[in-house]
DNA sequence: CCGAATAATACTCATTTCGAGTATATATGT
DNA sequence: ACATATATACTCGAAATGAGTATTATTCGG
């Protein structure tokens, strides 16, 4: 292997909290320029593995300690790591491969430079805990149509009709959040596409908040792993305080999936399951009777095949 | 980012067939060294994406087209690309980032140098169709208790054994072969732990064929992602040839996930799914009834949610 | 041609899980 | 006391699951 071979490793994490209703993600924002994940260069000399070199700079960056991460994919597609305006860190020339990482914490506390901004805010078609988003129908869909009618052959506009069909069509699988995103992007529905390609944006709107680089493909892998993850991993209680009442784990796993669930058959779920246990202590809500407050029974980790939270049935309204 | 952050990019691929009953992997062997996957260098300068410079690699190497591919994870440990003997191509201080895929193909067609291989062969623990191997209580978990001896402490002790219990305890979890591969790597039970590590080989015996570099750990990781991935995608039929009876198609299930079916439920299963369609047509068996010839339905691609051949019921004995 | 062996396919049945409710209990505010 | 809000318990039919038994279509050895 000779040096024209080498590359730069670029790691960035979507470093995600629940703050009541609201699924968060870590972003540096800096005036003048997009939304991004915390992100740098992965220091071979320093770092024994790619994991260890994300802590450190994520240690660095955010002051924050990570807790439960894990690796979501790897990027290297040229043209799509495209800074909006200069960044002397990634000059022309210099190829980046981007490793995107998930990471799960409950603490809540902001670094300088950073913030928690809900997740929906780029990714807004893929919230359906009220109702489905107005704007599928109103906007990517006669989109995506446009996209069909514009495609150059008979075959690739059977393709994408399949796909949006997949991705939009009647049954929402809440799962397919990256290929939603992939397909938006490719029907230049996202501000990114026009950066990426150096195009002026299109008659439509584009849709969410543009982030820097491939930041928002990676918080929407990110997001479509932890919707995955959380119906055969305990995952949510990353995310939960050391107690919490049932309604506020249904509230958070309803953030995290984007989808409204039943109450009484999810409290069946997680009690048949032994994920929680009751402490005997109750909350005191403003209104309404008191709900017992539990914990994660932490022994299910060592016990069960794959327990997690299924989302079972769902409903258009909280009930 | 400066010169020093620049690593290569290495891409190794586990390239799948199931002949038969048996499960097979594409491996390149020389003489004196140790099998390896299909890799090579990723060369940022030539290749738009990971996976386009993977197919051009792979076709070069050994003239197969790739059909589905995914990519599986990333792996940047130091001192977990030691070669076997001296390798120019990776030399010490040149830091390699690993990048392993997937990839499923029925063509079984051997290139010059490489040959197909039983993965079993590698992770002999993993086969469970006929019975629990026997290596599991004869070797690995009196192995694994002197591990767990030999903890620098009660705590990690403690860490062991439940991993140990885990991976090999009561319940099987046929998707956990990443988890105890590199158990048995961590405690000294395969070949590479002592080649990496450039300690000499203990007492006790190292289990199933090693592999160059991490390709052993990648194919581990590929296994356990296909062996989920079967469950709630219609992966099998990548391996499949056009037209087959049900009871090879389990049979190619089971070869994947190293366990024995319900006949009778899997057909049933994959019938009521709609994933198979009857040509008509019957096979020619040397005894017994002849079976009706399936063929895959590609429309469920694009009609179901999540379908994939679930595991069922399981048979110690093939019924 | 008969019957054993082998495999395919059909059908049964109890149990569990799921989806969607209704019913009841315990708070607060007025 | 009562309206409202929330928690929690219980019910019930539908569907999925696990484990069979029963029947059918072949080949092979006499």
């Amino acid at each position: 292997m000779s040096g024209e071979d080498r590359v730069s490793i670029g790691l960035s994490a979507a470093i995600v909290a629940v703050e009541g209703e609201q699924p968060s993600v870590l972003v540096v924002s800096h005036e003048g320029s997009a939304d991004a994940l915390p992100f740098g260069p992965f220091d071979p000399a320093q770092q024994r593995t790619l994991e260890s070199g994300l802590r450190k700079w994520v240690g660095e960056q955010t002051k924050f300690d990570l807790g439960y991460t894990e690796q979501l994919y790897t990027f290297g597609d040229k043209g799509r790591h495209t800074p909006a305006g200069g960044d002397k860190a990634h000059q022309a020339g210099a190829r980046v491969v981007s490793v995107g990482y998930l990471a799960l914490t409950r603490q809540v506390q902001e670094a300088p430079e950073t913030q928690w901004r809900g997740w929906y805010h780029y990714l807004p078609w893929e919230d359906w805990r009220d109702a489905k988003p107005a704007m599928i129908d109103g906007v990517i869909l006669p989109a995506l149509k446009k996209f069909v009618k514009n495609a150059p052959n008979a075959e690739t506009a059977d393709l994408r009709r399949e796909r949006i069909n997949l991705c939009f069509g009647e049954s929402w699988d809440e799962e397919r959040v990256l290929e939603r995103y992939e397909l938006l992007y490719e029907a230049g529905l996202v501000e990114e596409f026009y950066r990426d390609s150096g195009q002026k944006t299109g008659k439509s709107p584009t849709l969410g908040t543009a982030m820097l680089y491939d930041h928002r493909r990676i918080l929407a892998t990110a997001i479509a792993r932890l919707r995955g993850k959380l119906k055969y991993r305990p995952v949510v209680f990353e995310l939960m305080a050391p107690t919490f009442t049932l309604l506020e784990l249904q509230r958070a796993v309803e953030a995290l999936a984007g989808l409204r669930l039943h109450k009484q058959n999810f409290r069946r779920l997680v009690a048949e399951q032994g994920l929680v246990e009751g402490t005997g202590k109750f909350s005191a809500p403003a209104r309404g009777r008191p709900a017992e407050l539990f914990r994660f029974r932490r022994e299910v980790l060592k016990e069960r095949q794959a327990p997690g939270v299924r989302l079972g049935a769902r409903r258009a309204k909280p009930g």
